[in-house]
DNA sequence: CTAATTTCTCAAGTTAACTTGAGATCAAGG
DNA sequence: CCTTGATCTCAAGTTAACTTGAGAAATTAG
């Protein structure tokens, strides 16, 4: 067996496309050693880090925060295992809080199904004014978490 | 008082930028009349709109799919209790539905730390043969939902 | 009525996350 | 050795969701 894997072998075992995972290069995602040849040379550990990205990506991290996150991994020898539990136990943190964020929704859309609806001034899906939070570009108001209280 | 809000009261009342509210136009989510100036008019019912449509977004939705959502209230009248209860149904179906993949992932993160990690082969964040889904363009695999029983 | 806002339209720019294409080189099978 | 397939680099295109800018007309404040 030659080193390492190639950047086709790693696709077929994480299902991501070939430029997907040289544009992650570029992001500092993964940072392959080269061959003899100029080509990328991929560690098996890589295949975690991936699927990693893939898991993160669905709940709604950037890149950019994956980067972070993957940063606290050790760049030159292959991660521990214990290495690995601390990223798993922070990221289970950020699916609480991710969690807990869709249930006040839920509670709010609750309200708002026996509110009426109809004088505006009080919906749950109104009210913008607290919590604001931007996500995107520009600023943003959400749902904030008060002004649910009295039914 | 003049008939409608201007799209400078909604963007004060929502937090939206006017650009975005002129651009969510565009793309069918709200729909003003306009004053003989030609300047847009909204009903007070869009605040709520553009509130769900804030939520929505919260939660991952895409414009396309809000915009299907909200294309099930009436177009001509303004929307009654019901037909708003309608739709936050729906949309609560679809928390509960995304609260459930985000516990499924986490508990998959549990078996992850537990399981010693460097026998690549059995981590729940690896093999994502099964469950395939896109998300975005090109093809991925996600972390499908078997191969988590046997610890 | 005039000046300052606000709004109008339309085109073009922006960011994230990739993909596609061109032209060249490397690697592997027969 | 030669051909086919995988990779390489670099630039440019793509989609979603908006923003920014320009120039003009409508509104509003004083």
């Amino acid at each position: 067996m030659s080193q390492g894997l190639t950047i086709g072998d790693l696709a077929a075992r994480t299902g991501l496309a070939v430029s997907a995972i040289r544009f992650y290069e570029t992001h500092g995602i993964v940072a392959p050693l080269r061959n003899a040849g100029g080509h990328r040379r991929y560690a098996r550990s890589d295949i975690r880090r991936l699927s990693f990205v893939m898991a993160s990506q669905e709940l709604g991290f950037s890149l950019g925060e994956i980067a972070t996150h993957l940063s606290h991994l050790p760049p030159d020898r292959a991660p521990s295992r214990d290495d690995w539990t601390r990223i798993a136990i922070g990221f289970r943190a950020d699916i609480a809080r991710r969690i807990e964020a869709l249930q006040l929704l839920s509670h709010k859309l609750d309200g708002c199904i026996g509110c009426g609806c109809l004088s505006l001034d009080r919906c749950a899906l109104y009210n913008p004014a607290d919590g604001a939070a931007a996500y995107g570009p520009g600023p943003r108001y959400l749902m904030g978490d008060s002004q649910i209280a009295d039914g």
